[in-house]
DNA sequence: TTAAATAGTTTACATTGTTAACTATTCGTA
DNA sequence: TACGAATAGTTAACAATGTAAACTATTTAA
């Protein structure tokens, strides 16, 4: 019955707050960078050097197709990031890091490092691994299960007119 | 230095592509109510019995206190809730379910316990605990950190026109 | 060969987040 | 006590993302 666990808030939703206070920690780590989200795309971008299409990271990243469109396109024209038509299937596009995105890609992996450093305090490395691994598994369990498809959404305040 | 945990995609977009399986899954088990969102806002309100303020619901869900005022006018519209004027300090309203609202808590907690059940398979008991114990560690631990300031969406695929 | 499926784009619109200005009320303190 | 600051909530305008549908180009499969 698991009354004992998350009966209150719905678990979700303590995953969806978790996850945005860790990205609001991310965000003002990295908040001299040029982009000032998007980092998750990048990293997955360079993870699979340049095999990666827009396609496969909107099923990755759970972001919808449209919305990559014009978050790549926002990239290009940052010049982090090209386009390029992929010979094996001319209607996919390869997208793959210029020098200046791989040029960025450490100083984001060093964040995140750090930020995954200061969010596991007091865990000790074996709690690390079985909160890791019971993640994995409770994403696959919820992967079984019919689901309405929902995207995800990236928003940070703006401080534009910092009081 | 956790070069073995989540550091090659984001921890925190982990737990949002997480958080978001799960709300798919409980918008699938819930897609019969009259509302397909906000269940997270009806629990929590239910919870506190009358004395939740928009102010406290927007802090505990860090849902912005603009998108609250419209998330709660929908509901009130829908007449599962009402906002009453908090006599102690008068500039804030006491948020309370009205009968028809009430009467939704049950179905809303049971699908949110199935859901679990079902998130949570091949966890023994033992593990279960762990891990929401070790997640409040993580957010406890975030919070502690300068952020900039991020807040959720929710947003499901409606499902109008089905092929 | 041809119909269906897939990758990506564009447009229009819905929802949520953000900022700022506003009202009403309460708090803090000189 | 009086008055300025702070707080709860509302509104309006706009930005970012999600959604649906129609579209092009290309590939797959019958």
């Amino acid at each position: 019955m698991n009354q004992n666990l998350c009966d209150k808030l719905p678990f979700g939703r303590f995953l969806a707050v978790l996850g945005k206070s860790y990205f609001g920690a991310l965000s003002k780590q990295l908040e001299h960078l040029e982009v000032e989200r998007y980092y998750s795309i990048l990293i997955h971008i360079d993870n699979y050097k340049g095999k990666s299409t827009q396609q496969f990271i909107s099923d990755e990243l759970k972001i919808d197709k449209v919305s990559m469109v014009r978050i790549l396109d926002y990239l290009a024209g940052k010049k982090l990031i090209n386009k390029v038509i992929n010979p094996d299937d001319r209607r996919s596009h390869l997208i793959q890091l210029t020098a200046k995105g791989e040029k960025m890609i450490p100083t984001i992996k060093e964040a995140i490092a750090e930020v995954n450093r200061q969010a596991m305090l007091g865990l000790s490395p074996t709690q690390q691994k079985e909160l890791y691994t019971s993640l994995n598994q409770v994403q696959l369990n919820l992967e079984q299960l019919p689901a309405q498809k929902v995207y995800l959404s990236y928003n940070k305040v703006r401080r534009k007119h910092e009081k």
